[in-house]
DNA sequence: ATCCTTTATTTGACTGAGTCCATAAATTGA
DNA sequence: TCAATTTATGGACTCAGTCAAATAAAGGAT
């Protein structure tokens, strides 16, 4: 199931150019706007519409293939990185996202203290804080 | 500090009708929209405008008087309990928003897996599910 | 109570990120 | 190869929020 190709088939989609495209450029770098997919996929194949962007990453989000994050005030974030539920480290000051592994190990933390008859199934964890590079910036200016 | 004129007088804020109507309204229903509490703070004194209670609700968050949440899919989200770091229970079908205590009890749950040298300032988690209502009729549909 | 300065509110235009929809094109599989 | 189905395109449109200039209200000092 590593190709691409059989994957779209598998899940009964067609295989276009535009979201083989949209594939490798989130494979390409992670965490990135559908307005830096859309470039990255505008320099592969010569066009494509924004529309056709946001279906790509819908459907292929939507069976798995990639995975969406949306963390507040930022647009929505994609990566290839996906069926481990991961958690996300951002810095307030730059939007650095980085990778944090699942605090609880492999089993996605989905035990919350009270369910309040819910039925989770997905536990979205991001810290916020401030990354390296603008923690020195900031001590640098307080000096 | 109960008082929310001395808690805006504290913090070198001007005590308006507005801001004080917009905190009552947070503080009489939990995870309202902006929207929501605009038209609440309307029914209380005859007219806002938007902008002010944008402002408000700015200011009042940046103090900590009131928290704001941010999730994905849905217009930011004010409460009046703060302070505690607890969680939320969202509903992906109908967007019921539920507080949970903090996994791990009172000390917000600050410590990633791995900070990648970040300074974490907060642990935001929202487990997404499904709320007991929603169950129950999809559970009828079934049948 | 009055004046002055600071701070907040109003109004209305504007933006970013995404969705909707009708038409055109590509993909599939018979 | 030829429909039938699935996608892509282009353009209008929406929602949630921000910006900026003009006006109004609040707070402090007389
Ligand atoms: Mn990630
Ligand atoms: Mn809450
Ligand atoms: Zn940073
Ligand atoms: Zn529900």
């Amino acid at each position: 199931m590593k190709d691409p190709v059989q994957f779209l088939r598998h899940h009964g989609l067609s295989v276009t150019a535009q979201r083989l495209a949209v594939l490798r450029a989130v494979s390409r770098r992670s965490h990135s706007t559908a307005e830096v997919i859309a470039e990255e996929v505008r320099s592969e194949i010569n066009a494509v519409s924004r529309q056709a962007v946001y279906n790509a990453l819908g459907t292929l989000a939507e069976k798995g293939l990639i995975r969406r994050i949306q963390p507040a005030g930022s647009p929505a974030l994609y990566e290839d990185r996906v069926n481990d539920n991961h958690h996300h480290l951002i810095c307030r000051t730059c939007g650095k996202t980085v990778d944090v592994d699942c605090a609880k190990g492999r089993a996605p933390c989905l035990t919350a203290a009270d369910n309040a008859g819910f039925e989770i199934d997905e536990a979205e964890v991001i810290y916020w804080g401030t990354c390296p590079k603008c923690l020195a910036k900031s001590a640098r200016s307080r000096a």
